[in-house]
DNA sequence: TGTACAGCTTCCCCTAAGGGAAAAGTCAAA
DNA sequence: TTTGACTTTTCCCTTAGGGGAAGCTGTACA
């Protein structure tokens, strides 16, 4: 038997460690003194922390390892298989969005040593105030948390486009996500997914046309949060207030464009003079 | 004047964190009515706030953002430029980090595939019994947390090569760690870099031979753990004790092994009969 | 003008995986 | 017997907020 700290020493693993995983129940020492309550581990429970330290190691929570351990047996290795694939596609993700930031922050480099301030695109926001005609849209709303936001747009533009394909309606315009919500909330925001079609059915709705404060981004969605706060800003300085939720057009179907630099986003707030 | 809950929908941020960064002072409101608490924000803040968003999503923690945004001004550019350089290596780090586990977790769930248990290894790990002649060692000893170990490694063998080479001293063996702490701790481990030479100088010391318990590594240091682990087991179940402190020899050249595979460590228990 | 409801405030507890430190009991070697 | 190393429990701390309660406030509408 092993007291608490040679353990720890041949597992590389904190004797903290070691009595919080009994606390929760990951790995109980063999036999605990009734006396004292010394902790003794056993020779056999060193493979068992080797594989913790291994499941940790690819990132898995305390929560799962624990579940992972208490497979034991039954079928245990291709539960245990189809789990180690699950992880390796969520770290291959995380390591995608690594990239991805890696590539953001390599451009704000390159533009700070042009000696370009940082944040000075934002000043080269245009807006313009437009006159936009009433529609009528197919629509889908839920809502959205920020995670779904990637995946839900496909998957509710797409549920719309089959709509329209498969009851033969009238494409009158490119898609559109209209934010009801009054204010960001990470858990879920009102969004309403629209496609323009000429049919009045059910599922359609009026879009009421009107003036609108537009602005166009061309490029990632990751400028988009500044189009708002320019938005904003440019209704208050002018003397306008918004009169209704502001929507997005996405003037190249995001499928289609394979560059994210080719994307073409307009950003629309109906306004009226204060 | 925006409200909290307006400036919240405009930068896309909860109003709870908008008080939580008030709360740790990020970004105070521009003003406070004083009877009834309220928050105000200006249209001024959107940029900061814009900012403090762009900065996250570099994954800087909010205390390093709270000090970018307090630079300020003086000389602000080339401190931000050299922040983000810094961050940018961190995050190639995490990066290749990820990328390593991805290429694990693969070759595990290889394994898996072919019906081979993931811990089998374990059983095939050989320990020897062996003698060992003394040495006498040129060595630095320190204090080395379990992050260091990758940079540490490299550079105190490089000293100890150094002074090697400047004295010329006569090399009469591969490099050495010598681990005298009697148990795991993440924050440092006494950890002593040697390497053999002939001359008996300040900085070196007897290293005194005798019975060893010896395994041998191929391959990454991912295993080390659990050839520890299988040398106690060994010690313990053939009735020896451990008489000193258990050290590694790098048979082959860290440096000069190219891929992981390659390399061979080798690791003493040094034991006597119980 | 009253009222309903949305929005705002503070306050308190919760997260994951332990680290640090304190106070007290215990073991083993000298 | 003493000393020093080891172990125990308990409490507080970490990041970046989320959830919810209780109570106050602002405003739109009848």
């Amino acid at each position: 038997m092993l007291s608490i700290g040679e353990f720890s020493k041949i597992c590389e693993v904190s004797t903290k460690t070691l009595r919080y995983y009994d606390e929760v129940g990951l790995i109980h020492p063999d036999e605990i003194n009734p006396e004292n309550g010394y902790r003794y581990y056993s020779i056999r429970q060193l493979k068992k922390m080797i594989f913790i330290n291994r499941l940790k190691s690819y990132h898995f929570s305390l929560e799962e390892i624990k579940a992972i351990l208490e497979w034991e047996e039954e079928q245990s290795e291709e539960k245990l298989c189809s789990a180690l694939n699950r992880k390796r596609r969520e770290i291959q993700q995380k390591l995608n969005a690594l990239e991805y930031t890696l590539k953001q922050m390599t451009n704000d480099i390159l533009t700070l040593e042009k000696g370009i301030p940082i944040m000075s695109y934002l000043d080269n926001i245009e807006v313009q105030l437009v006159e936009t005609q009433p529609m009528n849209i197919l629509y889908m709303r839920w809502m959205m948390s920020s995670d779904d936001y990637v995946a839900g747009y496909g998957t509710y533009f797409s549920r719309l486009y089959e709509k329209i394909a498969t009851e033969k309606l009238t494409l009158l315009g490119t898609p559109m996500t209209i934010y009801h919500s009054p204010e960001y909330n990470p858990a879920g925001n009102d969004t309403e997914f629209s496609i323009p079609i000429e049919e009045t059915i059910k599922g359609t709705r009026d879009l009421p046309g009107g003036l609108c404060a537009k602005s166009v981004v061309k490029g990632s969605y990751a400028e988009l949060t500044s189009v708002y706060a320019k938005l904003r800003e440019w209704v208050e300085k002018e003397g306008y207030e918004l009169v209704n939720s502001p929507y997005e057009v996405y003037v190249t179907d995001p499928h289609k464009a394979t560059v994210p630099e080719d994307m073409v986003t307009e950003v629309y707030f109906p306004v009226k003079k204060k």
